[in-house]
DNA sequence: GAACGGGATTCACATGAGTTACATCGGCAC
DNA sequence: GTGCCGATGTAACTCATGTGAATCCCGTTC
């Protein structure tokens, strides 16, 4: 059931028994959330972090004429909201893009498991650490990559993360965003999005249809991208 | 010394004497940087965190072609880099703006006094998720905001931090970038920076010059800006 | 005080991306 | 079926921002 979670942290490192015991342990509860639900809410005040089991979930942020903000995406096995343990309230809220099915880890909980397992503590505070640098990454995006080359780090970026909780190939992955959500991740207009979409499809670098992707041209895609995983920090570390 | 650094953290949450006297153990040398220094270096191994005692220094992203993106600009009292106690190697540079002074806290402290006083080690991974914090809000400018909106919020934002560390009143504070700096915060050319700056002189909201911004309708620039510093999380604080 | 150099400023022009509007497609309700 | 609605696709036009110089300004150096 997390099994995905597990499947990402020991990606990084080993999980002793104890610790893999404690983070079963930690789930108070799971739920389903339909798609375009908002989970959490800017500002709302946390007890719990969510764990996300299945689906696709992203965190929202808002200006007041209308324009919305992605600012990062969550696949299975993600806590969607770890820094609201700290922070206990978002700046953010966080929507369901996909039905999905959550879990929820009561902050208690959290807060005792980190004291008497300080390793697994250092371990979130890790997690939360890669996300701050998925979210870096992305400003770099926004500020200095073009439409097409940021659309392409995209790709690249979930395609990676899917690999790493073994539900993606080279070839593709799903993805399961509109043209719209597609926009909001990449600060751009949905008319854009579709232009560049096709100048992709017309380089012979991806196709996206009925919310699947295809990769035909792995390197030329990251080269456009200049795509280098070392900020999702997957490889194996010391905690 | 280390007074800016216990400013802040006082802004948020009572310290113990306890964790007063562990953060001051903590550090294990201090160092001037001259302006312009790359202090870490992208990737390199640490193994111990910089605390920012004076002069600003800024996260900077680097694109093959020599584009550049500051993530994130560093006051005084802010740790540059205690995501680097988890993560162990940076994503980024860190880079001298001004002349400086630092204090360098080997990691095994880190460890031994989150260890020891949980309460601390929390109050630093709420200090990182903040840092998450505002670079979402950058995504957020990038991505949504335009040029003039943009900059008026990065003055806001340097203004309110500054002001709670005691070095800012509402009518202004120091700013010693260059406008080319600028420009890598905004995501802007420096051509078009200077063409904005004009235009929020003209508008009456602030000037620039000599390194010192001054800030002449303080809720018209605010507004432009749609700023709310909620997402700095400066209010009072339960660890 | 002449030469230098980094920053700021200005200008003419180019272009990537936004805007608006409308057409098409496919699913779903009735 | 018919009608509706959200997603996708296209086109024409506009505009915010980028590009590539030149020039200016001012503090520093020899």
């Amino acid at each position: 059931m997390i099994s995905a979670h597990l499947h990402k942290l020991r990606q990084r490192t080993h999980v002793s028994a104890d610790e893999e015991q404690a983070i079963r342990g930690s789930v108070a509860e799971t739920r389903s959330v339909p798609a375009g639900r908002v989970l959490i809410r800017c500002g709302e005040p946390l007890s719990h972090s969510v764990m996300l089991l299945e689906g696709w979930m992203a965190r929202f942020k808002d200006l007041e004429g209308g324009a919305r903000q992605v600012t990062e995406l969550h696949l299975p096995g993600d806590f969607v909201d770890l820094h609201g343990f700290t922070l206990k309230r978002l700046d953010h809220d966080v929507v369901a893009l996909t039905d999905s099915r959550v879990a929820f880890v009561p902050h208690e909980r959290l807060r005792e498991i980190t004291e008497r397992l300080p390793r697994l503590g250092r371990i979130y505070w890790f997690m939360t650490n890669v996300d701050a640098s998925i979210t870096r990454e992305l400003v770099l995006s926004l500020g200095q990559r073009s439409a097409i080359s940021r659309m392409a780090h995209l790709f690249c970026e979930i395609c990676q993360r899917l690999e790493a909780i073994g539900r993606a190939t080279g070839e593709g992955c799903e993805f399961p965003l509109t043209q719209r959500e597609l926009s909001e991740c990449l600060g751009l207009t949905v008319v854009h999005v579709n232009r560049t979409l096709q100048e992709l499809r017309r380089r012979g670098l991806v196709e996206l249809e009925n919310r699947q992707l295809t990769i035909r041209d792995r390197p030329g895609l990251e080269a456009l991208a200049e795509f280098d995983p070392a900020y999702l920090y997957l490889d194996q570390h010391r905690f």
